[in-house]
DNA sequence: ATTAAATTTTAGGTAAATCTAAAAAATATT
DNA sequence: AATATTTTTTAGATTTACCTAAAATTTAAT
């Protein structure tokens, strides 16, 4: 079957939000996606017919199989561009994700298999992420917030939330980034934050906002 | 100013069509877009209102200096993701087109020209034509048809149209392509056709409907 | 258990890009 | 020059993807 660019959005949108929430709701998805609820309402109807989703009115929604599918495939052409235009092209990792948002939506499965193949077969996109292989496989996740990283234990980090530009640009300035090892130094229960320490770098505090999108495997 | 999809399709073919006809008809735009008449008016409006071409009802189109711009940053834009298809995907020459043609549609100038330096800032595309560079220049174009072509001289093939599937896939069954040096034996009055020598193969017939759409320089 | 608040859907509307059918204008033919 | 033909435009509809405002439903609070 074959999606518009903005049925693709919010196909892309539902398999993210419903990877933490299982089933996804109305008003996360118009926030999610800059809609208006009607909107979205008027979407999900329409996704309903293509027999991609499940939806029950003010009940939310969840891809089935067939959603997954179509998902995971808009998910490989975007972190493949992403990869692409960091390696290739030296692009800021904080920049990628913009240009790779409309490069996703070109979608002969031929381009997608041969820039797969000249990229080497990248196991993950920039921002730590893995990318799914030709048949839709996707690496389980087996990394945890550094929220949850134990004081004193050191980790590094191998995954960023990939949304918000102002949150990349935030990592760059406090030179983290994927690969980085750092270790908590110390925990204040009273806001969340913590107090970590990155090779040859002064201490640094993140807020618990911050930590909780920063991605980590002991080490 | 920004351009939908379907805006960019039409400033495009305006673009071609007026490099030999100067004045674009409608039936021409509706015959090259495969829309209807009616469609291409209400186009042709709507650009008006852009301030991209002159229109009069009845009597045409041809685009001011400003749509020139903007067609020449898509067909920059399409004839840079072509190269790289072919270039560094490994795709056919035959194949490039339908793949460039939705590629050329993401509009960052700063994803066109990190991939032009990437490509090492090539002249042509795959089918010979030139490249617009970042400012719009492009090549003055000094060939001609291989109709054109004098009995017994050596030419090199430099460009082929880039339209239709169907020719690409006939130019490599006869192995004709970009740099195929070739010399007119023979030519007949009846139908325009050509016969023609190429180095190793035996001698071959070309219609004059083949023969005008291969471009030529002399050696 | 009502009532209040939040969420979601319905109803009706808009803009872009297409269509068909009919009218208008330009071009070609006799 | 009048008529026929072709080309182009106008008028009115349709589909997609959005919107606002109001109604319906669910969830939370008293």
């Amino acid at each position: 079957m074959n999606f518009s660019t903005a049925e693709e959005n919010y196909i892309k949108t539902i398999w993210r939000l419903q990877q933490s929430d299982s089933n996804v709701t109305t008003n996360e998805l118009s926030a999610e996606l800059q809609t208006k609820p009607a909107s979205v309402t008027d979407m999900l109807k329409r996704l309903k017919e293509k027999k991609i989703l499940n939806y029950e009115p003010y009940y939310g929604v969840k891809l089935n199989n067939d959603g997954k599918k179509v998902a995971l495939s808009i998910v490989r052409r975007h972190r493949l561009w992403e990869f692409f235009l960091a390696e290739k092209l030296g692009f800021d990792w904080d920049a990628v994700h913009d240009i790779a948002e409309e490069l996703e939506h070109v979608s002969s499965t031929e381009l997608i298999d041969r820039l797969d193949q000249f990229l080497g077969f990248p196991k993950t996109d920039p921002h730590g992420d893995p990318i799914p292989d030709s048949k839709g496989r996707i690496e389980a996740i087996n990394h945890f917030a550094l929220t949850q990283l134990k004081e004193f234990q050191t980790a590094v980090v191998v995954n960023v939330a990939d949304q918000d530009n102002s949150f990349l640009e935030m990592l760059k300035q406090k030179k983290i980034g994927i690969g980085t090892k750092l270790e908590i130094k110390q925990r204040f229960s009273y806001d969340g934050s913590v107090e970590i320490k990155i090779r040859n770098l002064p201490l640094i505090t993140l807020s618990e906002q911050l930590a909780k999108n920063i991605f980590v495997k002991a080490v």
